[in-house]
DNA sequence: AATGAATGAGCATTCATTCAT
DNA sequence: TATGAATGAATGCTCATTCAT
């Protein structure tokens, strides 16, 4: 009851630091192996932990994907909006996010493995996925086709939303070949190649 | 002692048939459930013969998912080649392969379930995958592009590889938001929005 | 579809022999071991078949345990209301319940653990327990102890259902007694010890 | 350096304390959930205290198990013979014994649930509860029938110890109907139903 | 003494595949 | 060819117990 209280910052630490060590295991089986393949027991192994404290830290296998996923997007929209605060014209905005998908998901190989590949492997979760952090990134992305097309700068008679499925997936279809492609690549350059063709097809003449 | 020999033309229909029959339930069967959580013996009665009998047509249930791919790829690419022969624009070529990649998943869309988000379940799949038929497919695209561009209707400052690349996760987007919408509206319209943006992108000026 | 139909004689017989395998290895594996103590994995191999087989006949472990209370109660009881048709006083037919109660679990000693021991194991199947089969047994009971009131034999001033709950006890007692005993000894002869204090207790005067 | 001495007396109170929450918390959640489904975890947050402490007190789960057991018959038997000292016809003994029987269990449903159920749901456990505290109480029924019979007042053709099973048995019984009922009635006027017909089987013509 | 995070052995159940008929 | 009973390897998760603090 009144024992000293313990060092809470270093608790939390030290906490963190487990949860982080499954959680980075995890994107690395999963990426290697695939979720299906993956054995729980690879993942504690590969944590340097015991299987049983996998379940200290996660209730599920399936959450931890949930949870690599929710991490991932959280800090990538955070980053974004941030980012874009800063920028006026819709086109370089546009562009900024283009750059920030393929600089982040080129940056780490395993992750973009789990978020192209694992992510995609079960309709329920797409459906998820699909509900929760993307609509957010798609809704982004509309948002800034609707500005330059008040501002006059993209053509009105393209629907802000198609456009921005379209955006998003040229910069998907970019991540997908650069995983799955035998030799090796920078990824973030595609960027440009992309914003070359779409910012020519809605550009006002 | 002896049987009486079948008439093997009869005799192949019924193994086709029943070839066919099991085909046609795996795609059901996996659109409805997903690969892994889709039992051979599923297939099984879903096409109305024996657990056993499917191993009779095909070597495993992995097997099963590769010919899926392989027949519908087939079926998509040699159509294609067909109709694109036909036509002069590369423009217009483009036009159709949308409107048909479009036109087709969205007539089946258990398949499209399948090829959207079943095949995407495995990064060694997705290799194969683009190691064969989508590679294929590609080029096929790729190729028009280069085509428009010695005709001097496209853009000469784009590469053809990559225009080719943002063409297909265009399309492949639509495909995958259709699906997984609650919604329910029809597909191949959205060829004509694509087109409108991809063209205005890679139009020379 | 126009096979010659299978010997469902045999087939019936062959179906029911490894459902009573892995029956009679139940209770031997729970009669060693404790239910919850013995693995599906023990019963299989106990049984000569394999893991998997098991769940072809029975859905899980518990209901194992149930179909061996379910199949001796149903004997047990059918098997008791035959014989005692044929017996006048009610004295008699108490007396033969005994000798019956006695008989069949004495002969049949890895039985009698399981009902004994097994069956108490938890107050969820002691309560299905009591709804079902042993209720039945014990209301035979209260029957013939009212007969025996009403014909004059026994005494009035006790209560029917009191009384058989002691005669079970009694015999109950008995029972788990003599398996739990280190010497081995017929069980049979003490219904004869039981029915003298019994029927003395309960007899007019 | 030195820590300031505990005071025995206290600390030897505290750790009693902390023990019976303990035992008291096990039989608890033992009566609510069963042995074998209830949690080390259970038991600790219901007394109050970590899960590792439990171990400081007792060796491991099994042990808890046997301790309530132990207590509760010393208990019993103590207070048991200490009453029947001062009791004079074996007869009125029986019926003491029959009281006490009833009276305790009927005066703590939760350590009658686990007496009546979880301890029988091993054979292991059932052993060494015969050998040892439950031999103790049948012997002193047995000898009270023995002082009855040399006395005169019981019949000399029973053997006592037969007699003693019958008797607890009854008892049992009606402390095992008591628990699964779905109504709520007193214990311990069984006692007297239990003796009308017991010592009427028993008694000397 | 007390804590509670960490451990890792243990197990019921599923299901792709085989094979005797 | 066709069947479907039988197989047995494979695995997510639980929980009694330990031990560093």
């Amino acid at each position: 009851m009144s024992r000293i209280p313990k060092n809470t910052a270093a608790a939390r630490t030290a906490v963190t630091d487990k949860r982080n060590a499954i959680h980075r295991a995890a994107v690395e089986v999963f990426a290697a192996k695939g979720y299906f393949n993956s054995k729980v027991a690879d993942i504690a192994s590969a944590a340097g932990v015991a299987d049983g404290t996998v379940y200290l830290y996660f209730k599920s296998k399936e959450e931890i994907l949930h949870y690599i996923f929710d991490r991932a997007m959280e800090e990538f929209i955070g980053d974004g909006l941030r980012e874009l605060a800063e920028i006026e014209a819709p086109a370089d905005k546009l562009r900024r996010v283009a750059e920030l998908h393929l600089e982040r998901l080129g940056a780490d190989r395993e992750l973009a493995v789990v978020f192209q590949v694992e992510l995609r492997g079960s309709t329920k979760f797409m459906s998820e996925f699909s509900r929760t952090g993307f609509a957010k990134y798609l809704d982004i992305i509309k948002k800034t086709v609707e500005e330059g097309q008040k501002e006059g700068s993209f053509r009105k008679d393209i629907k802000p939303v198609v456009a921005a499925k379209i955006f998003y997936g040229a910069l998907d279809e970019m991540v997908t070949n650069w995983i799955l492609s035998k030799r090796s690549y920078p990824l973030r350059p595609m960027a440009d190649e992309v914003m070359k063709i779409f910012l020519g097809g809605i550009a006002a003449k």
